[in-house]
DNA sequence: ACCTGAACACCGTTCAAGT
DNA sequence: ACCTGAACACCGTTCAAGT
C-alpha cells in the first residue's frame, strides 16, 4: 500500500535486519569470536557476499551489535527511578544486572574485539549510557568530578569481573550493598 | 657438557620458547585476535605445524601467553613495598601502570577470548595476582571483606576502562588518588 | 622425538556477471 | 539495486611420512 518499500528492503523483506538478528542469535549462542559472517548469511537464507551489501565488513556489522548493546544498557539505565536517595545504587544494580543477564553483548562491548574509534555511532552510544550514571553521581552531591568516575569504575569492575567469571553475580551484588 | 638437552630442544635450541617470543611479539604487535599459529610458525622459523608438538591449539598457547601476563601482574604487585600506610594505593597504582604499559597482555588476560577454566595454570596465575590485592586490602584493617572486592573492582574497572580507550590514563590515576 | 608436505574444511573479501 | 558463483589468499587442525 505505501508507494515505497522500506530502504534496504529486498525479497524477503529487510536482509539488513534479517542479518542483525540472525547475528545477534549467534553471538548468544557462540560468542563474538565464533561468528563469521558466512554463517551470519546462511543463517538469513542468502549467498555469502550478500551482506556486504549491508555491511562494509564483519567488524562493521560486530560494531553494530555492540550500539544496539548498549542502547540496550541506556534503557536499562533509563528505567531505574530517579529517587535521588539510592539512585546511585540502584544505576549500578541495573548495569551490573545487564552484564549478568546480556553477558554476550557485554563481552562485545568491552572485549577489545573492536576499535570504538572507527565506528563513530558505536563510541556515541557508549558515551550516552555513561552520561546517565555521570549525571546521577554528580546530581547526588558529588562536587569531586572524580567521584563519578570512581563510580563507574567500581561497577563496571565488578560486571567485568563477573562476566569473565573471576568472581559469583552474588559477591558482585553483595559489593554494591 | 650437560648429559640431557633441556626438553622440548630442538635443531634451533628450544622451539616451545621460541614460539612463545614469536607469539609475545606478534601479540604486542597486531593483539590477540590476530594473531595465527601460522604466522607464529613462519616467525619462529619452522613449518605451519610444528606448534603442535608443543601446543595443543592455537587457544593453549594464547592462554600460556595470558599466564605469562598474570606472572608479570604479579611481579609489578610484589615489588609494591609493605608500607601498610598508601599500600593499597599503591598497589593500585601498579596494577593501573601495568595495564597502560603491557595493554595488549591486559586485553588478553580480560578480553574472553580464553576460557580460563579449560587452563589450570592460567586461573591458577590469576588468583595468584588477586590474592596480593586482597592480602593488602584485609591488613589494611579491612573488616569488612566486601572492601576488598570493591577495592579491586574500583581498580580493575578503572584499568579496564582506559585499556579500552573510554577514559586517559591520568584520569584514571587521578581517580585512584 | 621432532619436523615436514599434503590435505580438509573452513574463513573474509573481491569481482564479474546475472535479474 | 540487489543478489549470485567463482575465485583469491588465507586460516586451524589432522594425518601419513620422513629423519
Amino acid at each position: 500500500m505505501s508507494t515505497s518499500p522500506p530502504s534496504g528492503a529486498y525479497h524477503h523483506g529487510d536482509l539488513h535486519r534479517a542479518l542483525l538478528e540472525a547475528a545477534a542469535r549467534l553471538l548468544i549462542a557462540n560468542g563474538a569470536a565464533a561468528l563469521t559472517l558466512r554463517e551470519v548469511a546462511r543463517a538469513a537464507g542468502v549467498s555469502h557476499n550478500a551482506p556486504y551489501r549491508h555491511f562494509a565488513s564483519r567488524q562493521a556489522l560486530l560494531a553494530e551489535l555492540a550500539t544496539e548493546g548498549f542502547d540496550r544498557l541506556r534503557r536499562r539505565l533509563d528505567d531505574v527511578a530517579p529517587l535521588t536517595e539510592e539512585r546511585v545504587r540502584a544505576l549500578g544494580r541495573a548495569y551490573l544486572r545487564f552484564a549478568v543477564e546480556e553477558r554476550p553483548y557485554f563481552l562485545l562491548m568491552f572485549g577489545g574485539e573492536i576499535e570504538k574509534s572507527a565506528f563513530p555511532a558505536l563510541a556515541n552510544a557508549a558515551l550516552t549510557a555513561y552520561a546517565i550514571l555521570e549525571g546521577a553521581v554528580e546530581a547526588e552531591g558529588g562536587r569531586d568530578p572524580g567521584e563519578a568516575l570512581r563510580a563507574w569504575a567500581l561497577v563496571h569492575g565488578l560486571a567485568h569481573l563477573v562476566v569473565e567469571r573471576q568472581i559469583p553475580p552474588e559477591a558482585a551484588f553483595a559489593a554494591l550493598g
